[in-house]
DNA sequence: CATGAATGAGTATTCATTCAT
DNA sequence: CATGAATGAATACTCATTCAT
C-alpha cells in the first residue's frame, strides 16, 4: 500500500510561522535554538508514534515545522539526533543519582543505597514512556561501544555511591558489586517498563527493588 | 568484478542427499528443509556481521546459497524469519529450564534455584554471541506484545520452579517473586553480554548471580 | 483515483513565505511546472513507443530528463499519471464539443449535428496517434467506473447538443438517442484509428459518419 | 556481465497463431484434453476476477488444478492462451454470422441485414460477461495487427452478407459500407456492454441497432 | 542561515520460466 | 507426461542528502 503515509504533519496545525514583519529577520540566536528544540521534540513525538525504524528525517522536520535542510543544519543525521537525546537524558539521570548520595556520605551502606534507589525509581516512574523509549532506542542506535560507555558511567556512579558509605563492600569486590547492583536496578526497572502494562506502582517497584539490592549486598557481606 | 556473487557454496558443499531407496517423496522434502535451514543459518550469520538494520534479503539469500525467490518461498519477509528464529530459540531455552528443576521437585528452594541458575548460566555462556543477538533482535523486531509474551513465558517457568520446592515463597507473592528472580538473572546475564568484553568467566557469572538471587529470596523469606 | 498524492495541490496552495513573495516563488514554481510537464510529455512519448504495459517509471523519468524521485514527487504511480492525462485530454475535447453547438442553438437538428460532427472529426483527425493511444489506454488503466464516467460525460454533451436544436428528438427518447449518436461517432472514429493504416481521409471519415448519424436520426424521427 | 540473461520472453513476441491443434504430442487424448480445457476455463474465471494485468500463470494453473509445468506443456505463455481463446470465440461468432444470412441469399437487403443483426445481438446478449471480457482483452493482448486481422474478418463477413442481397449497395462502395455497418453494430454492442450496468434489454439493443444500421443504409442508397 | 525540489542509490517483491524428479 | 521448488531478472518505491535560491 504505497503512499498510505498518514503524515502527522503538525506543521499545518502548529503556531503560524513568524510572518509578522517585525519578527522577520531577527534569528539572532533565539530562532536557531527554537529550531533545534523543535526538532528534538518532534523526534521524540515521532519516535513514540512510529518507532525508530520508521522515523524519517522528512517527517521529523515536518512535525517540527522546519525544512529538511534545517535538520541538516543542526544534526547531520538521525543517529546524531538520537545519540544526543539519549546522552542528554542519561547525563541528567546520572547527575540526579550522584546528587542523591552526596548528602548521605559516611552514613551506613543501607541508608546510602536507599537514597539512591529512591531517586532512581522516582525518576523513571515519573516518565515511564520516555524511559521505555530510551531503553529501546539505546540498543538500536548506539554502537555497542557507546552503550557500554553509558552503562559504565552508571556503574561508576553506583561504585562511588557504595564507596562513600561508612561500611562499603571490600575494595577488591567494589567494581563487581557495583555492576551487579546496577544490573539489578536497571534490569528490574527497564524490564518492568517493557513487559507490564500498566507498570507496577512506584511503591511496589521500590519495595521489590529494595529487597533485591539489600539482599544481594547482605550476601556479599556474609559470603563475599 | 561487479556481480561477483559469493554464492559459494552452500550449494556446492551440499551433502549428498541420503536417498533411501524406499522413500520416494523424501528428496523434495529434504531439499526444501535444506533451503529453509540454510536461510536460517545465513540469517544469523549476516545478523552477526551487519546488524538487523543492515540485513538485506538479498544478502541472506546469497549467503545461504539460494535465490532470493527461495527466501520468499519460505519466509514472506525478514520479520517472519526473525520472529521464527527468536521463537524457536526461546522455546528451546525454556524447555531446558523446565527440565532443569524437574529432578529437584520437593527439594529445598535453594537447591532448586541453584539447579535452574546452573542451566541458565551454562546455556547462555555456551553461546554468548547468539544470545546477545537475540536479546537485541527481540526489541527491534518483536511487537511489544510479542516481547511481553516471551518474557511472561520465562517468568512462568521460574514460578513453576519456585513452586516445586519444599519451601516455596508464599503463594500470594509467588508471581512477583518469580518476576524479580527472572529480572535479576536475565538482567545480569544479558547486560554482562552486552557491556563486557570479554564477558566474566562462567564461574564469576554464576557466583555473583547466586548471591543476588539467593539474597533476594532470603530477603523475601524474612521481610516479605 | 488511488494514491492520488495530495501534495501537489498542497504545494500550489501554500501560503507565500514572508520574504518578498513575488520574487521568491517564481523560480521554484516554474521549475516545478517544468518537471511536471516534462514527465507528462515523456509519458506520451514512451507510451507511443512501448505501449502501456512496457512503460516503466524509470524510462519515463529518464526520457523526461529528471530523476525517478521526481516522478514520485508529482505522480504517485503510473496509473495516476495515465489517469490525469486521459482526464485532461477528454475534458478538453468535451469542451470543444460543447462550444461547437453553442453558436447553433435553436437551429435545425441537422445543422447542430453537422456542427458537432465537424468538430469531432477535425479534433481526432488532427492527432490520430494521440487519440488511438487514448482509446487504448482508457480500457487498460481506467477502472470500469472511470471509463463509464468519461463515457457518460460525452453522452451528456451529445444530449445537450441534440436538445438545443429547434426540432430535437422526443424528450423520452433523448437519452437513448444521445447514447447511440455517440456510439456511432466514437465507434466509427476509434475503430478507424485502430484498424486502418493509414486511416481514411478526414473527408471520408466525415462523409460516412454524416450518413450514419443523420440516417439514424431520420429513422428515429420516422419510426421512433 | 555474467548474468546477462537474454530473456526473449515469448510473452513479448507476437502471438503465435494456433497451429494445427488436432495432433498434439499424443496425449492419451482424454487426460490431455482435460488439462487443456481446465486451463482454458480457469483462465476465463481468473480473468473475470482479476483482470488480465493481474492474471498470473500460477493462479490459472492453480485454479485449473494442475501444476504450472502443465501450463507450459499446452501453452507457452499467457498471450498464447489469451490469443487462442479470443480466436476461437471470434471464429465461432463469425461462423454464426455467416450462417445467418445463407438462408436469405437473394432476398432484399433489409431482410438480410435484419437476419444478421438478430444473430449478432442474440449471440452477445446471451453472454454479456464473456463478450465484455473479450472486447477488453483484445486490445490489451493482441498486437495491433492481430486486432486488425480479426476486425477485417468481421468486416468481410458483413460485406458478404450485404453482397448476397437482391439490392446490394453499389460495388464500389461495398467495402466502406461494410466497414461502417460493422462499426455501428460492434460499437453499439461493445460500448453498451462496457458502460451500462445492467445493459439495455436485448429488445432495446436490437431495436436501436436496427434504426441505426437501416438508417445508414438508407442514406447510402439515397445519397451515396 | 533556511528552504524544499530534485536526486538516485538501494531495497523489497513479483512472477515467468526451467528442470530434476 | 506431470510436477512444483527453485530461480533471478525486472520493477516499483523510499528516503537520506544536496544545493540553488
Amino acid at each position: 500500500m504505497p503512499n498510505a503515509r498518514v503524515r502527522i504533519s503538525a506543521r499545518d496545525q502548529q503556531v503560524p510561522l513568524p510572518t509578522a514583519p517585525e519578527v522577520r529577520r531577527r534569528p539572532r540566536q533565539s530562532r536557531a535554538q527554537h529550531s533545534e528544540k523543535a526538532l528534538r521534540d518532534a523526534f521524540v513525538r515521532v519516535l513514540l508514534e512510529r518507532g525508530y525504524a520508521k522515523t524519517t528525517i522528512r517527517e521529523v522536520a515536518s512535525v517540527a515545522g522546519v525544512g529538511v535542510g534545517t535538520f541538516y543544519e543542526y544534526f547531520g543525521n538521525m543517529r546524531s539526533l538520537a545519540a544526543k537525546w539519549i546522552s542528554d537524558t542519561v547525563k541528567d539521570a546520572e547527575l540526579k543519582l550522584r546528587q542523591s548520595f552526596e548528602s548521605h556520605r559516611g552514613r551506613p551502606l543501607a541508608e546510602v543505597v536507599d537514597a539512591v534507589l529512591d531517586v532512581q525509581v522516582k525518576n523513571i516512574a515519573a516518565d515511564t514512556q520516555t524511559w521505555t523509549l530510551l531503553f529501546t532506542l539505546e540498543r538500536q542506535v548506539s554502537a555497542p561501544s557507546a552503550f557500554r560507555r553509558h552503562y559504565d558511567t552508571w556503574v561508576d556512579a553506583w561504585r562511588d555511591a557504595l564507596a562513600c558509605a561508612s561500611d562499603p563492600p571490600p575494595q577488591d569486590r567494589l567494581a563487581m558489586v557495583a555492576r551487579m547492583t546496577h544490573a539489578i536496578s536497571y534490569g528490574w526497572l527497564s524490564q518492568c517498563m517493557l513487559t507490564t502494562d500498566p507498570p507496577p506502582s512506584e511503591a511496589t517497584l521500590r519495595h521489590e527493588l529494595g529487597l533485591a539490592v539489600h539482599g544481594y549486598l547482605t550476601g556479599v557481606a556474609r559470603l563475599g
